[in-house]
DNA sequence: CATATTTTAGACAAAAGAGTCTGAAATCTG
DNA sequence: CAGATTTCAGACTCTTTTGTCTAAAATATG
């Protein structure tokens, strides 16, 4: 569906936008929380502050930040910026051409499934995302409840039933 | 979100369809009409005779056919066969045990898109898209419409306007 | 100015996907 | 039975994706 790349991205992005009282947030401090590789992300984020997403700034107190508000990035951006549109375009089949004029076999089901995946991802921004993964429970990562690492001082929540 | 392998098994069981009055359809024939690597398309077609969509048959009058009938055999039970059932099941952003208990910041509306191509994947079958492709200006391939190859003899339709 | 920190750039390696090829096993035809 | 046809099984190559590493450029701090 998504590549690992793109994954990343999406996930680093939301937990910038999560941070937002820092005015620069190091990769490295992102990629240790989400368990990302380092080098890794730092070259997918690269993508995002060529596409114009994100900025970046080097040296001591560098780090990446987003370009434009949080409500004014959407997931859409998002996957356009490192996947590419053809997830919103293409034929499922990946048939070139593929359209009312000559549809392949499963056209009509897929354009529906296409355009509502659209609206909710061009809905969909980083603000609404950042918003669900700063409640409690909700998962940024593959180990732990995003959560527990953005708020490690919440003292009701004693589970960690992963 | 398909794989090449998935896409080439979709398109080759609805040219099977589509042939219904050969007991078997070798898989040279298949391949080629199809612009698809015989030998690739072979190790496609294992995996689907291998999970009980198809049978095959060695030797000359040999090939495959399908193991069931046309309206049997849904779009999701031979995504599931290739591909796997994950594009159905999984978290857009791949987080293994996102659920509602511990949903990832796009969990509710990926659960609507993938319950929604779930329920067109169970829906449409090799009948369906069989008869589609039959019809006239439906593609199955890239550079040919299906049309073309299937009913070489249609002479009202003059047109290629591809 | 020297040093530490951080992004940038690019080479390199590992893994998975896609595609090619060869030989063996099964089966029909003469 | 001999030969042709076709799937089956597996090795092999090529490409893309994913991941790792090193050096250079920029920048803050003392």
């Amino acid at each position: 569906m998504l590549s690992k790349s793109c994954i990343y991205g999406i996930q680093a992005t939301i937990y910038v936008a999560a941070h937002a009282t820092q005015e620069y947030v190091p990769i490295s401090q992102i990629a240790s929380e989400l368990k990302i590789s380092f080098h890794f992300l730092t070259k997918v984020l690269q993508q995002l502050t060529q596409a114009g997403l994100m900025t970046s700034y080097r040296g001591p107190k560098g780090g990446v930040a987003l370009a434009k508000a949080p409500s004014d990035i959407t997931l859409h951006d998002l996957i356009g910026a490192i996947d590419g549109t053809s997830i919103f375009t293409e034929c499922m089949l990946g048939l070139p051409g593929c359209g009312i004029a000559e549809p392949c076999p499963a056209h009509e089901q897929w354009t529906k499934i296409r355009s509502e995946l659209t609206v909710i991802a061009r809905r969909l921004t980083l603000e609404n995302m950042a918003k669900k993964a700063s409640e409690l429970n909700v998962r940024l990562t593959e180990e732990f409840r995003y959560a527990q690492t953005l708020f490690r001082t919440v003292a009701t929540h004693n589970g960690n039933d992963v």
